[in-house]
DNA sequence: ACGGTTTATTGAAGCGTTTCAAGAAACGTT
DNA sequence: AACGTTTCTTGAAACGCTTCAATAAACCGT
């Protein structure tokens, strides 16, 4: 019976001739109802378009039916941005909560997520950045508050999924191994990141498993022009067939750099990424790279952390592997281009 | 004196030797307080870290201090989502407002709005990707519920911000005229896009107006390989001296196809593109763009929001300038390495 | 048909705020 | 010093839901 007001619970009980009680039974499922009950009180909610306030039912259910997600400040590894969110949001709506986003206001990481949790902000946080040490898995850890991590943290009962950089680089080496390449360089980022490191270490024993040389390596800043300014003393020795980066962005720089030297990448000299990242795809040639799987470590993680909140124990860490996509910088323009079998003019006009 | 559970806003009045409404006058500013009396419930929610509960505060005041923000479906125009986003959430923060992510199930894109509603999840919406006779747009309108817009509605009243892509194509054009450009290109989208049709009517105008061909324009969907297989066709004719994209994965398609039949893109022929995605600085030669300041546009848009929540009468739409970035793919790689004057060889490497 | 059990339903007490009418203080005036 | 004003402060009623003890209804065996 609302006029303009949204229908509450007492509107829908009404309609039903029941209480209030067993609409919301009904609705949470907490208490047996009997199947001619049940039905009568879903047309009623159907009838009025009911749906209960958050509101109201955080108050007395000590909940917010909603899950935490902090702004990463920096924009290196937000390639994918987009879609790890998507999927956290779509996974999230699935348990029946929604996903309220922040960011952090200074310097201090723990900070915003303090503020959150004492204003009963959110039931629970998805991470994303983690570090060595990451202040804030100790934080949330000693106050007892559900969380999940994309990236890898120490302690085996924290839910963590991270994406197996040293399997990706290991991919790709075998990639070029299996095309012939036997002098393959490194190109990875100072030492101290868990991500750099990560995927350096698949390098280094892959490398030495299959008898090349584990030291060719130098490293760089995750800067474009720094890796297109180091290919000279790249090539100056004892020069390479075949380069991994540690990144895209420093292997598109390293792209640019073999160019500025005269060489043709992929074809005399093969190439390879990390995060497939759109510029990948948006160069000539178009950059083999390893793709994250955002969907799956979006999903993965908060399918964990609702389990947790929910009082089941969900499995803690868990790696997943990314795709080798192969393109033009490996496999050179011509093979790439046997796929393509559409004539060369005219197209793409509308 | 709460023990482990988070302080109410009784306990903040008993240390304040004041009653709850009390402290919740000081908390909102809402009558007048005495000095001495404001003081000690300050020092009394310091001393104990008080901060109400949003659900606790939403129930009576009939708001969530909540801003509702859909994800984008598509990936194409969420170049810098993250900046967007972070603007957005920061300045809403400045306001005491959070943001609240939500995607869309299905086709439907009015449904998740109207969910929200019905729960009282969100006090107002931030849309973006806004088209034609958006039905979000009427939808909310109709309802009363205040929201801000990411591009261009017809009805003045509603908050919308654009960025003026007109204006950014004409800088374009400007930029390479003055070069000495005269046979100026134009590749767009098809009819029909509200922002691909704003971005054409730009090159169209001011070539008229410096008596350029307005008529050497071919069109095609965002696509780099579309772009770059109607490179051969572009040049066909009367070979154009320059080309002014819609977009930067249209000018890097073209960018490739220029390479593919032997021509160097920015020394022979130069190109613009519009967006300034990552991959424009991350190839060689690097790419002209427009950058899109979105930072500016989200905090816009919820400023505005905010004033229209708060009673305000906030404007209505807004256009903001995109900034040219000169890069190679304009002035030549020469020209571009003129502000860089570091030595060849050893840079770069840690 | 009747007590004993199990299963459904409900009344009412919160949850932590806001709000507003009403009461208490302080402040000017005379 | 008493009175009318104005300025502060407060009690208590919502807000819309959950929850749980308590009641009612159905069921079962005899």
């Amino acid at each position: 019976m609302p006029s303009g007001r949204r229908p509450t619970i007492q509107d829908v009980a009404n309609h039903a001739g029941v209480s209030m009680a067993t609409v919301s039974n009904v609705v949470n499922g907490h208490a047996h109802v009997r199947d001619g009950t049940k039905k009568r009180v879903l047309e009623a909610i159907d009838a009025l378009g009911y749906q209960a306030s958050r509101a109201a039912r955080s108050l007395p259910a000590g909940r917010t039916f909603l899950l935490g997600y902090c702004l990463p400040d920096d924009t290196s590894p937000n390639a994918a941005l987009d879609v790890f969110l998507h999927h956290v949001v779509s996974t999230a709506a699935r348990a029946d909560l929604e996903v309220l986003l922040f960011t952090q206001k200074d310097l201090d990481k723990v900070q915003p997520y303090a503020e959150i949790l004492q204003r009963g902000g959110a039931d629970g946080f998805v991470l994303s950045g983690i570090d060595y040490n990451d202040t804030r898995v100790d934080f949330l850890e000693q106050r007892g508050i559900p969380f999940a991590c994309f990236g890898r943290v120490a302690d085996e009962s924290v839910i963590s999924v991270d994406v197996d950089g040293a399997a990706g680089i290991q991919a790709a080496v075998s990639h070029l191994h299996s095309l012939g390449h036997e002098r393959i360089a490194f190109v990875g980022w100072p030492e101290g990141s868990a991500t750099g490191d990560d995927r350096f270490d698949g390098f280094s024993t892959l490398a030495i498993a299959l008898g090349l040389d584990p030291q060719r390596v130098v490293r760089t800043l995750n800067d474009f022009d720094l890796a297109r300014k180091l290919v000279p003393a790249l090539l100056s020795d004892h020069r390479p067939s075949a380069v991994v980066c540690v990144s895209d962005t420093v292997a598109l720089g390293v792209l640019a750099g073999l160019r500025d030297e005269g060489l043709t990448p992929g074809g005399q000299i093969a190439v390879t990424g990390f995060d497939d990242v759109p510029a990948a795809s948006l160069c000539a040639p178009s950059l083999t790279s390893l793709r994250q799987p955002m969907d799956r470590v979006g999903a993965l993680l908060v399918e964990r952390l609702v389990a947790r909140l929910t009082g089941e124990d969900a499995p803690g860490s868990e790696l997943v592997e990314p795709d080798l996509i192969v393109r033009e910088s490996t496999i050179g323009a011509s093979e790439a281009a046997l796929a393509d079998e559409s004539p060369p003019t005219q197209e793409g006009i509308l």
